[in-house]
DNA sequence: CGCCTTTGACCAGCGC
DNA sequence: GCGCTGGTCAAAGGCG
């Protein structure tokens, strides 16, 4: 099953909240906030300030709308493929342990070839796999897990390391037949019974692109989550807590939490929260979301802990 | 000393 | 049965 096509991963932290509103020019906003700072009375600064936080309230509901009509969709269409694999056995090639291979093959070019990686902007796309469940029936449940995540690198870094916060023993690397870049195989030692795999091979189409493939379900809590709250520290957290990523560098700490469907009433909690707090500057928000952007750890952490999600609802 | 990477060897699945 | 291929093992060496 192709998630990405159901839902769209892909990274924009743009940090400018009235990008979509498309109510006032990106110039004019910049020009807003050297006025409030300056010249405006601090009765229209306060207004301005609440029409601002109403609107970046409106946006926000309007997204967790599309997310969850994006999560009903997907369970419909979800519930519909199983409804005809049942009807029709036959059709699914992957029942078939002698077909190991050849699914394999298939599988991998066509996340290939589906996977809409985003060439320009460097954003990394993650998915699960359920096509190849019962490709190795004894080890059904280390192997229920299967997820794709790709990660923009440097084309000139030849080290197939793909930072997602846990540790990794690499045990082999090999050439295959199909990709002439070679292909690591990680196994998790974290914890001396994690049975988690990873394998990462460099895009044949992308070189920049690195496909790090994981198989199985970690049995321990994530690595650096402990210091997740530590300004101090650069950290990433995913896994445990679903669909919610935190990364802190040196810094306010960024939380992105698409777990919870927000009501209306949490959204004026959550502006009332936000007049308390004092104004963030701008040009800080600007230069934490570039940097988030440019930070393939960061990728790859949110779209592990998006498609972890994915499988965890399955 | 412990952990990690490297790398050649080995094993099992699959097609012919 | 044989060869090809992907995946894994394990010895050797490096590094902190």
């Amino acid at each position: 099953m192709e998630y990405t096509s159901l839902v769209d991963t892909s990274l924009d932290l743009n940090s400018n909240p009235l990008r979509l509103l498309d109510e006032a020019p990106k110039r004019d906003v910049q020009s807003n906030f050297i006025e409030l700072g300056t010249k405006l009375p601090v009765k229209e600064e306060t207004g301005a300030m609440v029409e601002e936080l109403n609107r970046v309230s409106a946006e926000n509901k309007k997204l967790t709308e599309m997310l969850t009509v994006m999560c009903q969709n997907y369970d419909a269409l979800r519930n519909r493929l199983k409804e005809y694999v049942i009807k029709n056995p036959g059709t699914d090639q992957t029942t078939t342990a002698s077909r190991k291979r050849k699914a394999e093959s298939t599988t991998q070019n066509n996340n290939n070839n589906g996977h809409n990686i985003d060439a320009t902007n460097g954003n990394s796309e993650s998915s699960s796999s359920e096509e190849d469940w019962s490709k190795k029936p004894k080890e059904e449940h280390i192997k229920a897990t299967i997820s794709r995540v790709y990660v923009r690198t440097e084309a000139s870094d030849t080290s197939l390391i793909v930072k997602d916060g846990y540790q990794w023993r690499k045990y082999g690397q090999k050439v295959t037949r199909d990709n002439p870049f070679p292909r690591a195989y990680f196994k998790c030692s974290f914890a001396p019974s994690c049975p988690v795999k990873k394998k990462v091979q460099r895009s044949v189409e992308d070189q920049s692109v690195l496909v790090a493939t994981y198989e199985g379900e970690h049995n321990h809590s994530h690595p650096s989550k402990p210091d997740a709250n530590s300004a101090s520290n650069r950290c990433m957290t995913l896994g445990s807590v679903p669909c919610s990523a935190s990364l802190c560098s040196s810094g306010p700490t960024i939380t992105l939490d698409l777990t919870k469907p927000r009501s209306s009433d949490d959204d004026a909690k959550e502006s009332n929260r936000r007049i308390e707090s004092p104004p963030f500057p701008q040009f800080l928000v600007e230069q934490m979301a570039s940097s988030l952007t440019k930070d393939p750890s960061f990728k790859a952490a949110l779209a592990a802990a998006i498609s972890g999600r994915i499988v965890q609802n399955n």
